[in-house]
DNA sequence: AGCCTCATGTAAAATGTTACATGATTGG
DNA sequence: CCAATCATGTAACATTTTACATGAGGCT
């Protein structure tokens, strides 16, 4: 249901386009909080417009085919926002790295938070970079912008202490 | 890998445990960066098992066997922590949420944003809880229970102020 | 001509979720 | 004795990832 969903508003957010557009707009857009490639798009979207979700330009240059959200897929999407109690719980990699991180030694721990630390250092510079960028009007993306700078913010934060505590023991 | 990898810092954190009691864990401390049901569990406890990086227990009462890591495991374990970069994405149904808040009218925004603000704040005080219990001394899952913590409270500010904005428009 | 990006798709494998199925033990 | 919890497993399904496969159009 969720990749239908992230199909859905990104065709609200940036009208009609191609199974290639979305599967860009989620590597720049949605990234940080939701993943799909190509692989997963193109057969999504033949469903979705099977379902009336989405309708299907004739062909353009390459093959390319346009989808333009219906109105039955804006009431869907809509429906799905206000209803659906989404799930709080994350999948996250490097969270699940700092939750096994004392079986490491002090020393070694503290290495692995230095270069994670680092990492989301460049990650947040490149999210503050495309927030000033967005003109002040462009809401879309905005408040899921100013999410993810937050949540990168805290995991800097909580590097940084965390660090410091490990370096305190020794 | 990241059940293999989770499971294995379990059984480091909690010592020899059972499968049951490895989802128990997973519920309770790891809830909130990972997450894997009992039939993800039993399986792949027997697979580490031929592939050398837990032993199990005869059988104890109501069927129950005990598994614990090998040196071989130990060491796996901390090599993947030492040596994998891990990803910095995020799989998260309430940003993703977040990200299509715009689609809605600004007053039906606000509201689901408020009742996911409400939901945040009730797990906020469960972490805050357990934060509380955990006896000083308690390095294993203090760190991620830390993260979490930061990750929610940026959350529950975040939507305070996109509440305020979204009002603010009308 | 050759390389890059655009553009679509399918297949196989891995991973994760939900439902089904069974039975023992403990506590009231 | 009954309900809850302990305890394990399998099956079906859904989702996600990685790899394979193909070809058009633009640029130098």
């Amino acid at each position: 249901m969720s990749l239908r969903i992230a199909l859905l508003g990104l065709l609200t957010a940036a009208g009609p386009s191609s199974g290639y557009d979305l599967a860009k707009s989620f590597e720049s857009s949605l990234n940080y909080v939701w993943q799909a490639s190509h692989s997963q798009i193109y057969p999504e979207l033949v469903k979705m417009a099977s379902d009336g979700l989405v309708t299907a330009d004739a062909e353009g240059a390459r093959g390319r085919k346009t989808y333009t959200i219906t109105p039955e897929g804006a009431d869907q999407l809509r429906a799905w926002l206000r209803e659906q109690a989404p799930s709080l719980t994350v999948r996250s990699e490097s969270a699940l790295q700092a939750f096994l991180l004392p079986v490491l030694a002090p020393q070694d721990a503290v290495a692995v938070l230095e270069r994670l630390r680092e990492r989301y250092v460049k990650k947040l510079e490149a999210l503050e970079a495309l927030c000033a960028d967005s003109s002040a009007g462009e809401r879309f993306g905005r408040y899921a912008l100013d999410h993810g700078i937050r949540h990168v913010r805290a995991t800097v934060a909580w590097a940084d202490d965390t660090i410091a505590d490990l370096r305190a023991r020794g």
